[in-house]
DNA sequence: ACCCAGGTGGCCC
DNA sequence: GGGCCACATGGG
């Protein structure tokens, strides 16, 4: 396999796409809840799903915990799985709510324990936990997901199939653990990913030599 | 009429 | 530890 030299990288896409520290989503709830509706869904669904629960009113823990399974389950409904996502979504919410009092308390205890917990609740898995822990939380906590397994895989060789574990490990051992780089880092995955995806599969020129494997 | 999208959990071996 | 499947909407 060629070294991976994920510094380098991380460079190449920054200084092409600029720094983006991002995750779409202004308050640490709807962070939390864009994790898991966009969970196998695209992004442009899950705005859909996040615009009704703003124009309800309904963008509040306790809310969201309480509403009726019907009346959630037609609010989220583009964002797809639906009655699987308005379940488990509300069963979350309520476990929070009832041993942590508020979302805020929930993530503000340590990294580690927080994924842990996060990782105990159906309907959160490895990429969601990490989602959550680092753009929600602000704890260091790699995200990996499609975008970074493709392109990983394009640049580096690494197995389109690699476990979610193993792929983290290969990255965080060989780049400094610090929040910012670890937000930056995924966002430029994503980003790069969205630009070269079949939409516009243009790559000439691309200092990444990917696009996302849709054709080639 | 397909294929795809920022996964997860259940069941099986 | 994997391999397969259901889950569902919206866009190309």
């Amino acid at each position: 396999m060629k070294k991976l030299q994920l510094v380098e990288l991380y460079d190449t896409l920054k200084g092409r796409y600029g720094f983006l520290d991002w995750w779409p989503g202004e308050t640490r709830l709807e962070i939390f809840i864009g994790a898991i509706l966009t969970q196998n869904t695209s992004w442009s669904n899950v705005e859909k799903a996040i615009a009704n629960l703003k124009a309800a009113g309904a963008l509040d823990l306790h809310r969201l915990a309480h509403m009726r399974r019907g009346k959630l389950e037609a609010l989220i409904r583009p964002s797809g799985f639906y009655r699987q996502k308005a379940e488990r979504l509300a069963s979350i919410l309520r476990h929070i709510e009832d041993d942590y009092g508020s979302l805020e308390t929930f993530l503000d205890m340590d990294g580690q324990a927080l994924r842990s917990r996060l990782l105990e609740m159906k309907g959160i898995g490895s990429e969601t936990a990490d989602s959550i822990v680092l753009y929600a939380a602000d704890k260091p906590s790699f995200v990996i997901d499609a975008y970074t397994k493709r392109i990983m895989h394009r640049v580096y060789g690494t197995r389109e199939d690699i476990a979610y574990g193993d792929l983290q490990n290969l990255i965080v051992q060989r780049i400094p653990k610090k929040v910012r780089l670890y937000k930056d880092f995924h966002a430029q995955f994503v980003e790069h990913a969205k630009l070269h995806c079949r939409k516009a599969p243009s790559c000439k020129g691309c200092p990444v030599r990917t696009f996302c494997g849709y054709n080639g």
